[in-house]
DNA sequence: ATGAAAGCGCTAACAT
DNA sequence: ATGTTAGCGCTTTCAT
C-alpha cells in the first residue's frame, strides 16, 4: 500500500511537507507542491483515515441512529441526509437500534469504539449513559424529525400539523373520526394530542375510543387497527393515520371490506412517503419537509462539530397538509 | 477518554496484557483476566477502533456500493444485508453511487482511504481501476443481486424468473403483452430477455415494440412507459414491469385512464417488495429471496474475508412467481 | 505468563 | 519553507 514515506521519497522531501500539501497549507514552495501532487495523482495515493484519524482524535464520521423497524419515511429521510453529509466530507455509520435497552447499550459500545465526529438521532436513545458519553466526549447531537431536552432537534410541530389533519375532516363535515397511533417515538403521543385537540377546538367531544395505538408504524399493523375499528362498529366516516404507512394498510382493509374511500371513509395519513402520491387512491397527508428536514440536520451538525454553539432552540420546520383524492366531504 | 493504558495502569499491569485479554489469547493468569475485565466493565472501556485498524491494518467494516437512485428492493436489500454483517461483527459504510465516471472515481478515493476489510456491490461498477485496487489489496469482493464477470455473484436467474413471469401471462390467454425495462443495471436487459424468450417459447412473434426502456426504474417512469404505450395503441392486453416499482407507476396511469386491473389489464411485477401485497389490486410479481439473498452475501463475504477462496461459480437463488390480484385471464 | 519496545500512517510542534 | 521528532492507541514480536 502506498504511504505518505513513499509519496516524500518520490519526491525527495519529508512526510511533513508532504502532509502540508495534502492539508492545504500555504506554507510550502509551489513547484515542490505541484511536483507531489503529481505523483499522488500518479501513484493513486489516498491518505489512510484511520492513522489520520487517530493523531486528530477525530474519525470524519458521523452516526446515525435509526431504528430497526425504521419506515418508510425515515428510509427517505436517512438516505437524504447521508448525501448531505458527504457533501459536507462526512462518512455515514448507521446505527440500527431496536427499543431495549440491551440494544442500547450494543449500539454505545459500537458508538464508543469510533470516535465519531457528530451523532444524528433518528431514533430517540433512552440510555442516559447515551447522552452522558456524548457529553464527555464533547460529541455534537441533533435529533431529527423529533424533539428530546437538551438537544438540538430539527422537526415539524407535530401537534398542529395533526391537528390541522383532523380539522380537514372536521372542515369536511367528519364527525365522527378514528385515529390509529404508535408506541415507541413521541410523535406517535403528538400527533394523537393534535388529534383530540383539533375535536375540542371544534366543540366536539373527546372520544379516547376511537384512538387505537399499535406498537409498530408497519402496513400490517395499519390493517390490524383498521380491523379493530371495523369489528367494533362501523359508526365513523373517517380515519387519520399517525403515518402513511399505516393509512396504506388501513386503505387495504377498507377496501376489503367493500368499504369506498373516499366515499364511505376518508382517510388521513401523515408524513407523505414517495407512494402517496401513486396510491389508489391517491392519499391526502401531511408532507413533512424531507429534503429540507435532511439538509437542515446535516447542516446543523456540522456546524456544532465546527464550533457553533447553537441557539438552544429546537428547528422548527413547516409542514403543509397535501389534499388529494383519499378525502372528501361527508355525504 | 479511556485508553488501554488507563486500564493496564489501574490493574498494575502492562497493556500488553491488557490486549491479549481483549483479544481472546489464553496465554494470561485466570485471575489477572478476571481483575482486567472488571475494571474494563467498570470504567466502560471500548477499544478504539482507529488505533486496532491501523496496526492490523484491516478496518473491520465492509462497503456496500449501491446507486443512488435506489430502488426500494434494494433499498430493503441493504438493510438485510448490514444487519447481518453486524451480526458478523462488521460495520457498514455505504458508498452511494451514480451511473458516470466521475462518480464512480470519487467512490474509488473513498473506498482507498477505508482499508475496508470487503465490498458488497449492489451497484454494478464498470470502472476497471475500481476491480484492480480490489485485486491489489486482496479486498474480497461481492456481487448482490446481479452478476458480473470474475466476482462471485449472487443472485436469482433473472431470465429464467422473467420468462416464468410472462409465461404466466401467455398462459392465461394474453397474446399481446408489453413490457417496460429499464437501463443501466443488467438485469434490465436480461429480463427483457426473457421476455422474448417467452414469447419464442410460446410461438409468439418476437415485436420490439412491446417494450419500451426507460433510464431509471422509478414510480415515475413506470407512469411514462405505460402512458407511451397507450398513446401508441391500446391494443395489449398485459403488460411485465421490470420492476415493481415501474409496475406501480403503471397501475395509476391505468387508473387514471379508467383502465381496470385485472380486468382489462394484466399486470406483473418484478421484485415483490414490502408493498405489492398491499397494493390495489395486489400484485402479482416474482420475488426474488430477499433475506436469503441478503443472508447468503454476507455470509460469502465473511468466508471470503477469512480465506475462503470460493468455487467460482456464482450462487443462483430460486425466485417464486407470487400471483395475486393484478393479472386474470384474458376476456 | 508477562513486560518492554517497535511500529502501523499520519500530523503538529518544534527546530532550523 | 522544510525537516526532525514525538506521539495518537493499539498489537505483536522479542526478551525474560
Amino acid at each position: 500500500m502506498v504511504s505518505i514515506k513513499d509519496i516524500a521519497k518520490q519526491a525527495g522531501m519529508s512526510p511533513a511537507t508532504v502532509s502540508r500539501v495534502i492539508n492545504g497549507k500555504n506554507n510550502v514552495n509551489p513547484d515542490k507542491r505541484d511536483q507531489i501532487l503529481k505523483i499522488i495523482e500518479e501513484t493513486g495515493y489516498v491518505p489512510n483515515k484511520a492513522a489520520r484519524s487517530m493523531v486528530l482524535q477525530r474519525s470524519f464520521t458521523v452516526g446515525i441512529i435509526i431504528n430497526d423497524t425504521f419506515n418508510m419515511f425515515q428510509r427517505q429521510l436517512f438516505s437524504v441526509i447521508e448525501r448531505r453529509l458527504g457533501f459536507f466530507g462526512y462518512h455515514t455509520l448507521f446505527f440500527f437500534v431496536q427499543f431495549d435497552g440491551a440494544s442500547e447499550e450494543a449500539c454505545l459500545v459500537r458508538l464508543k469504539s469510533e470516535a465519531l465526529d457528530g451523532i444524528i438521532m433518528i431514533h430517540e436513545m433512552k440510555d442516559p449513559r447515551f447522552y452522558a458519553y456524548a457529553l464527555e466526549m464533547r460529541i455534537p447531537l441533533v435529533a431529527s424529525t423529533f424533539s428530546t431536552q437538551g438537544v438540538l432537534s430539527i422537526h415539524v410541530n407535530e401537534e398542529q400539523a395533526a391537528f390541522d389533519a383532523v380539522s380537514h375532516l372536521i372542515s369536511l363535515g367528519h364527525r365522527k373520526i378514528c385515529m390509529i397511533s404508535g408506541g415507541g417515538f413521541s410523535f406517535g403521543r403528538q400527533r394523537a394530542e393534535g388529534f383530540f385537540q383539533a375535536h375540542e377546538a371544534a366543540g366536539l367531544e373527546r372520544n379516547e375510543n376511537r384512538l387505537i395505538q399499535v406498537p409498530y408504524y408497519t402496513i400490517e399493523f395499519g390493517m390490524y387497527g383498521m380491523r379493530e375499528f371495523l369489528l367494533r362498529d362501523r359508526d365513523f366516516s373517517a380515519l387519520f393515520a399517525a403515518t402513511d404507512e399505516l393509512a396504506i394498510g388501513a386503505l387495504r382493509v377498507l377496501r376489503d371490506e367493500g368499504l369506498r374511500v373516499p366515499e364511505d371513509i376518508s382517510v388521513v395519513g401523515f408524513d407523505d412517503i414517495e407512494i402517496a402520491d401513486y396510491l389508489i387512491p391517491r392519499l391526502t397527508t401531511i408532507r413533512q419537509p424531507l429534503d429540507e428536514i435532511g439538509e437542515q440536520t446535516a447542516l446543523t451538525l456540522h456546524k456544532l462539530i465546527n464550533g457553533y454553539r447553537g441557539t438552544g432552540m429546537d428547528m422548527i420546520l413547516p409542514y403543509k397538509l397535501i389534499i388529494r383524492e383519499s378525502t372528501a366531504r361527508k355525504i
